[in-house]
DNA sequence: AACAGGTTTGCACAGCCGTGCAAATGCGAT
DNA sequence: ATCGCATTTGCACGGCTGTGCAAACCTGTT
C-alpha cells in the first residue's frame, strides 16, 4: 500500500475506498447528499470512514465547488461588548446557514486591514462581513473587483456594489435631544471619541443639528479611544468648565458608563436629578443596577440575520435588497427624567 | 482562451502565467519565498498578477503543504468580557504567527461542539484551541486520534496527549480566603453558577477546602448561568437568610458585579465595611469606578502567547512542554478591607 | 431466454497549487 | 569558438475532491 505524504493522521478518500473495497467515487458520493449510492456500499464506506477517522477535506471540496463555506468577519474591537455581541450573533447565524467563520481583528495600523482583506481573498471566502469602519473605500472596492461579496455593517458611507446595513443614527440622535428637552435640559453636551468612525460621526452631527434647530448650542468633547476612559475624561473636563452641561448624549454606552461614573463619584452629581445621560448600543452593562442607562438598542439579531442573508444568498436583481437600515428603539431606564 | 468554470472574478495562476507569457511554475515560484526566479520574470508575473487581481489560493496550497495556516478556536461565550479578551488576544498572536483564525461558538446543546470539532477536521486546521469547558474528553480524544493538535485552556482535567494551559485556581482561592480572614470576616460565602465548568469547580473546591482548614463553614450559592444575574440572585438569597455572609468569593467578575449591585442597591450594604467581595478574571468592568473590585488577573497575554506557541510549533520531545499553569496575581482594589 | 428500463459503479477529467528533475539558458574563462 | 558551471525554466507529477459519461449490473416483463 503506497503511503501518501500528506499529513500524518489525516486519511483521504482514496484510503477509505481501498479499505472498503470500492472506487473513490463511491466514497465521494456517499458524502454528497442526493448522489446515487446503493445502501450496501454506503454502509461499507461509512464503516471504513469511521474506522479511519475520515473527514471530507473541505479545502479540496472548495476547489471543485464554486463555494468554500467560509465567510470572513473583520472587526476592530471584537472584545468590546457591542462588537462582541454582534460577532457572536454572526457566528451563530452563519453556523445555521452551514458556513464557518474566519475572524480578523484589525486594531492596529491600517496595514492590518489590508492584510485581513488579502486573507479573505486567499482563502476564497464566499463573502466578507465588515464590522469595522476603518477599511478604506478603495480597499473595499479592490476586494469587490476581485469577485468578493462584501457586507458592510454600520458604515454610513453607502458603497455602491457592496451590501450595506446601518442603523438609523439620525432618528436616534434627534430622539435623544428631544428627550433632554422634555426633561427640561438646556445645556446639552455631546461626548464622543477621536475615532471618527462614520456611524459615530453621524450621531454627533445629527445631535448637533437637532440642537441647532432648537436654538441650543452643544458642548462637545471629542478625544481618545472609544471607551470608558474617554467618557470619564470627558466628564472631568466638561464639569470643570464654567458652563456645566445638564445633559449628555454619549455616542456609545461604554463612554456613557465612564461619563456617569465620573459625574457621580468625582463630582457628586445625582442622575437624573442634576444630569441626564443617554448612551447608544444597549450593551449588557447599561442594564446593570449601577447604571440603569437610558440608551438606544440596535437590533443586533436582526442585523446579524440580514447580514448573513446577504452574505449567503445570491444577490437578487433588485439593488434595493443590497441596503438595509434598521431602527434602534430607545430603551428607557433611569438616567433621564421622564418628561 | 479556455475559460475555467471555477469562480467568477477569481483568477488562477494559469491565467496569470498566460498573461505574463511564462509557465505556471514561474508564477508559483514568484509567490514562494526562496524559490529561484529571475528578477525579470518575477516582475512580469507580479505585474500580470496585479492586473488580474490574483491571489494565491490558500485552499489549494493547503493540499500540497502539510499545513493549512488555519487554527480553530472554540468558545462558549465569546461575547463575555473575559472570553472576548482572550479571543482577541488569540487572534492577534495567531496573526503574528502567520495563521488565520476560525471561530466557533458552541453555546447551544452538546451537539454544537461535535459539529464545531468536525469542522475543525474538515478544514484541516493545523490546531484547535479550546476555550470552552464543554467538549467531552471523548470528543477531544477523537480529534487527536484524527491527527489534530489540541490546546486546551482553563480545563483542569489535564488530558494526556493534548496541550493544557491553566491558571492556578487553588492558590488564588486560598489567597481569597486569607484576605477575608485578615479583614476579619467570619462568614464567607461562595457564589458560583450551575455550569460545573472544571475551572469554576476548582475554585469552589479550593475555597471551601481552605475555609475548612480554618474551621469555617462556607455558605454556597450555585445556580443559573455564569453571569451578572446569577450574582444578583445569589445576593438576594444569601442576604435573605438568617445567617448573612460577611464576605463573598464570586468565581467570576461578572457574578461579582451582580452580587455587589444587589448587595448595595437592594440591601443597602456598604462595601467593604459591611461586606467584602472578591471576584476572578479582572474584566474591564472590575476597574470601573462603580465597582473597584478586588479580583484575580489571569495573565491573558501570556496565556494567549503560550497557546499560540503550542498550536504553531512542533511538539518537542519533552512532554513537560505540553502543560503550563499560570499564576493569577491578586489585584487589590476597594472591595476588601485592608488587613 | 431476450429485452427494456432503471440503478449503481468506475473511469477519467477538472479544479489549483508546489516541487523534483532534467533541459535550457546565460556567462565567464580558456 | 568551445567548454564548464550556475542559474533559470518548463514539464510532469502529486495532493484531494466532485461529476459527466458510459459501462455494468439488476429487476421485471413478454
Amino acid at each position: 500500500m503506497k503511503q501518501p505524504k500528506a499529513r500524518a493522521g489525516f486519511s483521504s478518500a482514496r484510503q477509505v475506498a481501498e479499505l472498503a473495497g470500492v472506487s473513490r467515487s463511491a466514497v465521494s458520493r456517499t458524502f454528497t447528499p442526493g448522489a446515487s449510492v446503493s445502501e450496501e456500499t454506503r454502509e461499507r464506506v461509512l464503516d471504513a470512514a469511521d474506522r479511519l477517522g475520515y473527514h471530507v477535506n473541505h479545502l479540496a471540496r472548495g476547489l471543485m465547488r464554486t463555494t468554500t463555506g467560509i465567510v470572513c468577519v473583520i472587526a476592530t474591537d471584537s472584545d468590546t461588548p457591542y462588537q462582541g455581541r454582534m460577532l457572536r450573533a454572526l457566528i451563530q447565524h452563519l453556523r445555521d446557514a452551514g458556513k464557518v467563520c474566519m475572524v480578523f481583528n484589525t486594531a492596529g495600523p491600517a496595514v492590518d486591514v489590508g492584510e485581513a482583506l488579502r486573507n479573505t481573498l486567499n482563502y476564497r471566502a464566499d463573502a466578507t462581513i465588515v464590522l469595522s469602519g476603518t477599511p478604506s473605500p478603495t480597499l473595499i472596492r479592490t476586494c469587490m473587483d476581485s469577485g468578493q461579496r462584501m457586507v458592510l455593517i454600520n458604515r454610513d458611507d453607502r458603497l455602491g456594489g457592496a451590501h450595506n446595513i446601518g442603523v438609523d443614527n439620525e432618528t436616534a440622535a434627534e430622539a435623544a435631544l428631544h428627550a433632554f428637552l422634555r426633561a427640561g435640559c438646556r445645556h446639552p453636551a455631546l461626548v464622543t471619541s477621536a475615532a471618527g468612525t462614520p456611524s459615530l460621526l453621524a450621531r454627533e452631527r445629527a445631535f448637533i443639528a437637532a440642537a441647532g434647530r432648537e436654538g441650543l448650542e452643544v458642548l462637545v468633547w471629542r478625544e481618545g479611544r472609544t471607551g470608558y476612559e474617554t467618557g470619564a475624561e470627558g466628564a472631568r473636563r466638561l464639569f470643570a468648565a464654567r458652563q456645566r452641561p445638564d445633559a449628555a448624549f454619549c455616542v456609545t454606552d461604554l463612554i456613557a458608563c465612564g461619563f456617569l461614573d465620573a459625574a457621580r463619584h468625582e463630582f457628586g452629581l445625582a442622575v437624573p436629578r442634576d444630569l441626564c445621560v443617554i448612551g447608544f448600543d444597549d450593551i449588557e452593562q447599561a442594564g446593570w443596577a449601577s447604571y440603569r442607562l437610558t440608551t438606544f438598542a440596535p437590533p443586533v439579531e436582526e442585523i446579524a440575520t440580514r447580514a448573513v442573508e446577504m452574505a449567503v444568498t445570491e444577490p437578487g436583481a433588485d439593488p434595493a435588497d443590497r441596503d438595509a437600515v434598521c431602527h434602534a428603539p430607545m430603551v428607557w431606564r433611569a438616567t433621564v427624567r421622564p418628561g
